[in-house]
DNA sequence: CGCTGCGTTGAGCGCAGTCAACGAGCGTGG
DNA sequence: CCACGCTCGTTGACTGCGCTCAACGCAGCG
């Protein structure tokens, strides 16, 4: 069996200690990263950090749901990633030690741990281990960002409504009578520019499936059939 | 006056040898380097890997260019990227030692080197600037990514086109006469796939384009007038 | 009370997907 | 040599979806 705690570890007592970008940090460099690690509690629509601020070091969710999202020019946004609980945020500006591209908002009650960007590259510095964790998660997006450009390509907004809904149940549902249901965390313009259509369409959209029978709709409330996620949905 | 060349290093008398994954190599390593580089010349066509083939090495293109598809299973595919001299392909199947996601082909004359899987390997682990140059690359492609996402969220199909073919300009135009002209490295198929669009729409799309004036085409000759493209376009 | 933000609905329209047909170019094989 | 099949690219006709503008209901809040 696997150790899954190491007391002196400030990553020690978390869920995902094991696939911890810091897990690999031993011995002297754990006072450093205990000495600069933050654990901050973020409130609903609370700001992590502005698109075009500096960063300021390595951010990990550790409960709730951060938005990730891109302002443009032209006053409209686009969310471009969700960020749940295991996952690193803000990488890339850590890496190439520039501007952040997104702005990072907390869509639930969420706490967030941050190594500061000082000692984080020290530490990455002295242990080639946590700098290869690092470079795999910036794969994984990557290759979450691939999946989001061949699903625009080749399957229909309704479609992807529907996996994009699917998803968030099983993250976000609970089991009420014969029901899965849940509260969804994202407005309907939120949900929208998930998809990269307009508001209107998605709420016509989500008419459809409504119509449908599937899936049931009452304000930010959504429910399918239980039995529906374990028959194999993909997340 | 930064050092061009390195007459030890096999990336030395590289163009692109001052931001070559490479570089930080010296002393013994580039013994090492050197015993697993080989240079491999691709007729158009050529693949140099296929999906789903396991990684061989880390790829850097030297001269040419290479497309990165990806086959669904119902036969389509999807254009995700094209690797211009200097690129890095190849690259997520490296670091998460895994498939290859992509096919990777020549579309001209190409010449790519490759350090083969191991060696590169034990030189990334006992030289860290290595891994942070691969990091990088890989948060450039993610950079892409969003660029991507965001353009196919923002702008119409039409301005889509006229950035691509413009960008296709700065690197594969020559200036003839009043003109700037180029032969287009892709198959109509191929743009239309790049744009996340069928075929017969990217006609239309050519089409009004050609209409409009600004650009010619003929088959895969296009042209612009000269001074286009100095006028401060963004790549 | 009016303001603002969110979400929905309706009308109109342009564009992209789909299916089909066709021509040009090319290599193969009789 | 021509016939044939093939890919590539274009064009036409049709349909339906998504964008745009507009109006409205609703809730929260000053």
């Amino acid at each position: 069996m696997q150790v899954m705690e190491n007391f002196n570890h400030p990553c020690g007592k978390c869920a995902f200690y094991g696939e911890s970008v810091w897990q690999p940090v031993a011995d002297g460099a754990v006072s450093v990263l205990t000495r600069s690690f933050v654990r901050k509690d973020l409130e609903v629509g609370q700001v992590l950090f502005d698109q075009g601020s500096t960063n300021r070091g390595v951010f990990c969710v550790s409960r709730g749901l951060i938005a990730l999202r891109t302002h443009h020019a032209d006053g409209s946004s686009t969310l471009m990633r969700l960020a749940y609980p295991g996952e690193i945020i803000g990488l890339r500006a850590f890496l190439r030690d520039g501007a952040h591209q997104t702005e990072a908002r907390a869509l639930l009650g969420s706490r967030v741990c941050t190594v500061a960007r000082r000692d984080a590259n020290h530490i990455v510095q002295g242990n080639p281990a946590v700098l290869t964790r690092l470079a795999l998660r910036c794969v994984e997006e990557v290759d979450t960002n691939h999946e989001r450009i061949i699903g625009a390509a080749t399957t229909s907004n309704k479609q992807r409504l529907t996996g994009l809904l699917l998803r968030l149940m099983e993250n976000h549902g609970e089991r009420i009578g014969g029901q899965l249901r849940m509260q969804l965390p994202l407005s309907r313009r939120d949900l929208a520019d998930l998809l990269g259509v307009q508001p209107e369409t998605l709420s016509r959209l989500v008419g459809r499936l409504k119509k449908e029978g599937f899936f049931s709709f009452a304000g930010r409330e959504v429910g399918i059939p239980a039995q529906s996620l374990s028959a194999g949905v993909r997340s």
